[in-house]
DNA sequence: TCTGGGGTCCTAGGACCC
DNA sequence: TCTGGGGTCCTAGGACCC
């Protein structure tokens, strides 16, 4: 059996970050409004209760909840990631696996606990509760799939005390009988559709269903979820988090916009964050992307969507010279045009410098293959991971070398562009 | 009048390269 | 010797998550 994963996650956690320091906010329902306070974003138990729905325009619940004494606070992001990063410290105790999946949840690996899982769980809960004051909800299960299955449980279930651990055959089939597929983590409403027409309409036929033909009918996504149903892991724990491939600063603007300048000057300002929220993350970029569109909620006036990609030479530039330093650390020759590739042939030709990529065939069995490859994962260590990639071409006999240039859709660390300066 | 912001991954098709 | 075909890249769109 795969080792037990932990899903913890934090009960209505901006609510109960605001109700943190205003003790006498407890019992009332509570509304957190997203940026322009336009949507409601998060809700307390209360708030749940009276039917305010994730997403739900303020000014539409405002109306219709008058009088009810609901509190509403506009979000304090500062704040949360503040009790956020508490919240992982304390969990950090708990197992030396940890990732942490979004501001308010985080898998941990419990390997090593079977047999003692759900007083871990409990001492877990009180222990974060006690420390951070927030409350919190544990799904343990042998996949991440299903240990989000017993986190909903737990949060559901008044009786689980908050936690839920769901290992044995049994205990799933009962959990899962009680959702609808669009409850499982990574289906929603289309992808419910597609499914029901297929014949699948819950959970469980879901589980049961063959691997092969949804793959057919949908996406390798929903094979992975047909697994990871039944036991058995297709999505590891991510100990670190990866460099992020994009950086988004946008905002709505509340009402029309119809001069140049007042665009023009948004378009300055978002892009000035997006670029302080890159370099605060060691990150460069080689292109940027601005876009706006009309209201779509008026679809009555006409809609209008404009996207602009920006590629930056300067960036473009020190991908080049990247390239080239990491080339010459190869003991390779640039042979220009075209060759075929034979079995048995090998072409140990390659590279020419300042080229931004280059292709490179190698038998499997040439024992210089293992050579170029170890030189590769020193170029790659000096230079930063992925600086240059290969691995083996389907179908074909020989390795193929990839020299990483930057796409425009990809970051790249600013120090492996200084080191080659 | 007012309807969030920030991400990820997958697929398909066409252009292009050698 | 070798001009078909393996492979990459880009774009756009779709779907999903918190």
């Amino acid at each position: 059996m795969a080792r037990p994963i932990a899903l913890v996650d934090c009960n209505n956690f901006y609510a109960s970050c605001e109700r943190l320091f205003q003790p006498q906010l407890r019992g009332l329902p509570i509304v957190v409004l997203s940026n322009n306070d336009g949507c409601v974003i998060a809700r307390s138990n209360e708030a749940k209760a009276l039917g305010i729905v994730m997403g739900d325009p303020w000014h539409l619940v405002k109306d219709r909840h008058a009088g009810s004494g609901i509190v509403v606070r506009s979000s304090n992001y500062t704040l949360y990631g503040d009790l956020s990063a508490r919240v992982m410290r304390v969990l950090s105790d708990f197992s030396p696996e940890l990732e942490v999946y979004s501001i308010d949840e985080a898998f941990l690996g419990l390997g090593g606990f079977e047999g003692r899982l759900e007083a871990h769980a409990r001492q877990l809960r009180a222990t974060v509760l006690q420390w951070t004051g927030i409350p919190v909800s544990v799904g343990i299960a042998p996949t991440k799939t299903l240990a989000k299955v017993a986190n909903r449980t737990a949060k559901k279930d008044p009786a689980s005390g908050g936690v839920c651990v769901l290992l044995t055959r049994a205990a799933q089939d009962e959990a899962l009988g009680r959702l609808e597929l669009t409850d499982l983590w990574g289906v929603a409403g289309r992808m419910a559709e597609r499914l029901t027409a297929l014949g699948i309409a819950t959970p469980l036929q879901l589980r049961d269903a063959d691997p092969t033909i949804v793959r057919r009918h949908t996406s390798v996504v929903m094979e992975r979820m047909i697994h990871e149903l039944r036991g058995t892991p297709c999505l590891d724990l991510e100990r670190h988090s990866p460099d992020r491939k994009s950086i988004m600063a946008t905002r709505s603007f509340g009402r029309p916009v119809a001069l140049r300048r007042e665009m023009e000057e948004a378009v300055a300002s978002h892009t000035a964050r997006a670029a302080e929220k890159m370099r605060r993350q060691g990150l460069a970029t080689a292109s940027l992307i601005v876009f706006a569109h009309t209201n779509r909620y008026r679809p009555d006036q006409p809609q209008y969507g404009g996207t602009r990609p920006v590629q930056l030479t300067v960036a473009t530039a020190d991908t080049g010279r990247l390239t080239r330093a990491a080339m010459f650390g190869l003991d390779c020759i640039w042979r220009d045009g075209f060759s075929y590739k034979k079995a048995g042939v090998v072409f140990p030709t390659l590279i020419k410098a300042g080229a931004v990529q280059g292709s490179l065939f190698l038998h499997p069995d040439d024992p210089r293959s293992k050579t170029l490859m170890a030189s590769i994962d020193a170029l790659n260590r000096r230079y930063g991971r992925g600086t240059i990639a290969y691995g083996t071409a389907t179908g074909a006999k020989g390795w193929t070398l990839r020299a990483e240039h930057l796409s425009a859709r990809y970051t790249t660390r600013w120090g492996d562009l200084l080191a080659v300066r």
